[in-house]
DNA sequence: TTATCATATTAGCATATATTCATATGTTAT
DNA sequence: ATAACATATGAATATATGCTAATATGATAA
């Protein structure tokens, strides 16, 4: 065993002694509670999928229904079916049944926006200059 | 083999007959290209993790160091090292060296606006006040 | 009722990925 | 040079997750 004699407390994670305590501690006071921070990855992790990431800018085009979209996606049923059914528990679809057909909708227009200022930003020539100016 | 006339060319994947050809046809001529909307998955599949938000978070409110960081999240080093490569490789965050220390801090601002407004979308207070002060 | 259709669900498989341990790299000080 | 330190990397493991095949559910029409 080792003897660290001049430790912070809760370290035993890493084993270097810790840089910058000050920075830590503030930082670690404003953090949001673990689970908001949770939500907000699941909500994103919902996001990074291609599949459902395909879906909702279908739909933020158009209602569809499930089979329009696996034409679209050209994907079988039962897996944009389960993916309809993530989007929908988290709220970021909702579906109105109209006879044997299901249709599927955007819950609200905050995803169309993401989607779209997510497709701008990417779309700005990522690999040349960014980093110095504050744009617009 | 069941013959069913009325399919649209392209439909192996979904075993019913396609509803709505029109919809279905108007939103593939308006869809982005894959690979772009690849992109944005995997920007935001870099999101979706609960260990990176939290770094990115910290980054936002302060540069920090790998160690700080460890501190902060009560993790591994390995893990956190990990995790700021693949940030960097996607040019989330940059990097510089002072010595033995490395810090790291978000690549743009972009970053920073999206984490806020993903956590407002989820209809937390953010930082207005959250639950009288935790202490460590 | 039975048949057909659109969608949902379940189980199993296969891949992806986050973490850990061990070790390597690069830096500074002695 | 060697030692100590901060970080990076590699291999192995474990868990998560997306897809498929088969089947179930719910709805409409004959």
């Amino acid at each position: 065993m080792k003897a660290d004699p001049i430790r912070l407390k809760m370290v035993d994670t890493c084993d270097a002694k810790i840089i910058h305590c000050d920075v830590v501690q503030r930082v670690k006071k404003k953090m949001p509670f673990g689970h908001d921070l949770e939500n907000l990855a699941n909500f994103f992790k919902l996001l990074g999928d291609f599949t459902r990431i395909r879906i909702l800018w279908a739909l933020s085009e158009s209602e569809m229904c499930v089979c329009d979209i696996c034409a679209l996606l050209e994907m079988k049923q039962p897996a944009v079916s389960h993916q309809l059914k993530m989007l929908k528990q988290a709220r970021v679809v909702q579906s109105r049944r109209e006879g044997k057909v299901v249709y599927y909708s955007l819950d609200d227009d905050h995803i169309r926006s993401l989607l779209h200022s997510g497709l701008d930003h990417l779309g700005e020539p990522v690999h040349s200059e960014k980093r110095c100016h504050a744009e617009r």
